[in-house]
DNA sequence: TTCGGAATGA
DNA sequence: TCATTCCGAA
């Protein structure tokens, strides 16, 4: 009788490589206790024997080759006691992973295939970080090149033959954590000569998880699911989120931050990512002596809002911001104080163009549109000051949409225009009023200004309005010479009255206001 | 080589 | 449920 068709196919202990009994006995398949494919693929891809056979694709993260498919098919069979087993089979089981999403397809490249880590991760925690360079071993899928929010554990420093690199990734498997015992290393049949030396440290890092799973329990990071959970770790190290946006801070206790249970299980509804940007980051390995998913509620809050932020004002579809109960989302350019504002250099410009405008002038600019106010007409309704009924809409709509060429109303374009011309405009957000604390101080002043001028602002606009109305009717009713006798008596007037006279663009004639003449530009 | 339907087994 | 097996089609 073959030893490698025991009912519990669980790698030997000495391979460095198992996995909690979730793994082998999925929640829905009472009475299985058969190792998956796609762990069996990981395991293979994790050591080095069978490099040759089944390996990493270089560059591209998560992405695997098998080089060797009838090899792989035979290991494959006789893991699971189907010496019948042959890649056409084998590589209808990972199929089957399509419609899952752990696996897709690299098309156009012969035997290769990539794990879908994103989508079992980022839906539910896309502030998980990874790193975002480095060379990726063998033991561990590639890291992507493309900016991610993962971060792959430190190495065990027992490691010193490997490349900096390459230590991060300890040889390991999904690291995964029950709230039951550990599997029984006695359980699992042995191969005596893989990576026996691994196994240890698969043990320390487990229970070095199984303690942290306690901590995490106490800060409050909801468990979504009871039973299979995987557990990511992340950095902790200081200086290692350069990144201000990092949701992610310094654990004040190195190494014992908080700890993610990232429920990963086979059987896991695998909802479409949030996160369509998403590289496809992977799973990581285990993580000896590495540090768990740190983070620190109010950073990550803040990273969270910061995101809603960009979610409004890039006009993203809602659907990009992650889900996080209980989270309140301000409104954007009310978050923070003033003096953060550098921070967030986002806020002092007009978000791009939306995809129907951007289509429009994709073909003249492309690059730096974005980041150019003055290219990007959004038709970002931010009323500056309540609007009164008898004030035509067209003051409003043609300068935001059909003007490309004037900056919309937005932060610094107007606050300086307003207060160097006329008031202190508000900066109003629909949502503003729901959140008067969180408003920044200088916001309040003008607020307060606009508030105390309220009076003051009305009669300039409403003498541009009425410019149109009774005045002209009565210069209209007047011989021409007249009329232009009396404009030129009355700017000349104006003129020498008062230098210090505010300034309201949009009139047409001489309109004084409360705390000083307006002289208006006659366009 | 890859895909996916269908039947079937554990 | 998760393969396994078979097979026709692209």
């Amino acid at each position: 009788m073959k030893t490698g068709c025991s009912i519990v196919e669980k790698p030997k202990g000495g391979g460095g490589y198992h996995f909690q009994d979730w793994a082998y006995k999925a929640e829905s398949s009472p009475g299985s206790r058969q190792i998956q494919l796609w762990h069996f693929i990981l395991e293979l891809l994790q050591k080095e024997e069978f490099r040759h056979v089944i390996a990493w694709q270089q560059g591209e993260y998560g992405e695997f080759v098998i080089k060797d498919p009838d090899e792989v098919a035979r290991l494959w069979g006789r893991r699971k006691c189907k010496p019948q087993m042959n890649y056409d089979k084998l590589s209808r089981a990972l199929r089957y992973y399509y419609n899952k999403r752990i696996l897709h397809k690299t098309k156009g490249k012969r035997f290769t295939y990539k794990f879908n880590f994103n989508k079992l991760v980022m839906p539910n925690y896309p502030f998980i970080n990874i790193r975002p360079n480095g060379a990726v071993p063998q033991s561990a899928p590639p890291v992507p090149s493309a900016a991610s929010r993962f971060h792959f554990p430190p190495l065990d420093a027992r490691s010193p033959t490997e490349d900096a690199q390459a230590s991060r990734f300890p040889a390991g498997p999904l690291l995964q954590h029950t709230h039951d015992s550990h599997p029984n290393l006695n359980d699992r049949k042995t191969n005596p000569t893989e990576l026996e030396d691994l196994s240890s440290e698969w043990q320390r890092s487990a229970d070095l998880v199984a303690s942290r799973n306690n901590i995490n329990s106490s800060i409050g990071v909801p468990h979504q699911k009871r039973k299979p959970e995987i557990v990511l770790p992340l950095f902790a190290r200081p200086g290692m989120y350069p990144d201000p946006h990092s949701p992610f801070s310094v654990s004040p206790l190195p190494g014992r931050g908080g700890v993610l249970n990232v429920p990963i299980s086979p059987a896991l509804s695998l909802t479409p990512t949030v996160f369509s940007y998403s590289p496809s980051p992977g799973l990581s390995p285990a993580f000896p002596g590495g540090n768990c998913f740190t983070f620190n509620p109010e950073e990550m809050k803040h990273y969270l809002q910061s995101q809603a932020c960009s979610v409004f004002n890039y006009h993203l579809s809602p659907r990009t911001f992650p889900r996080y109960p209980g989270l309140f989302i301000p409104p954007p350019q009310r978050q923070l104080h003033p003096e953060e504002q550098p921070a967030f250099p986002i806020k002092l410009q007009p978000p791009p163009m939306g995809r129907k405008h951007r289509e429009r002038h994709e073909s003249s600019d492309d690059v730096g549109a974005v980041t150019q106010p003055q290219m990007a007409p959004i038709p970002h309704k931010m009323k500056v000051e309540p609007v009164s009924d008898d004030e035509p809409e067209s003051q409003d709509l043609p300068l935001q949409e059909e003007n490309p060429s004037k900056p919309r109303p937005n932060v610094i374009v107007d606050r300086e225009r307003v207060s160097v011309f006329a008031k202190p405009t508000p900066l109003s957000w629909p949502a503003a009023a729901a959140l008067p604390s969180a408003e920044p101080a200088s916001v309040n002043i003008a607020n307060k200004a606009n508030s105390d001028q309220a009076e003051d602002d009305k009669p300039c606009r409403e003498t541009a309005a009425a410019i149109g109305t009774p005045e002209k009717k009565e210069e209209s009713s007047m011989p021409a010479k007249l009329r232009l006798k009396r404009r030129w008596n009355g700017e000349r007037q104006v003129e020498e009255k008062n230098s210090k006279f505010s300034f309201c663009a949009s009139d047409l004639g001489v309109t004084p206001v409360v705390g000083g003449p307006k002289v208006v530009a006659d366009a």
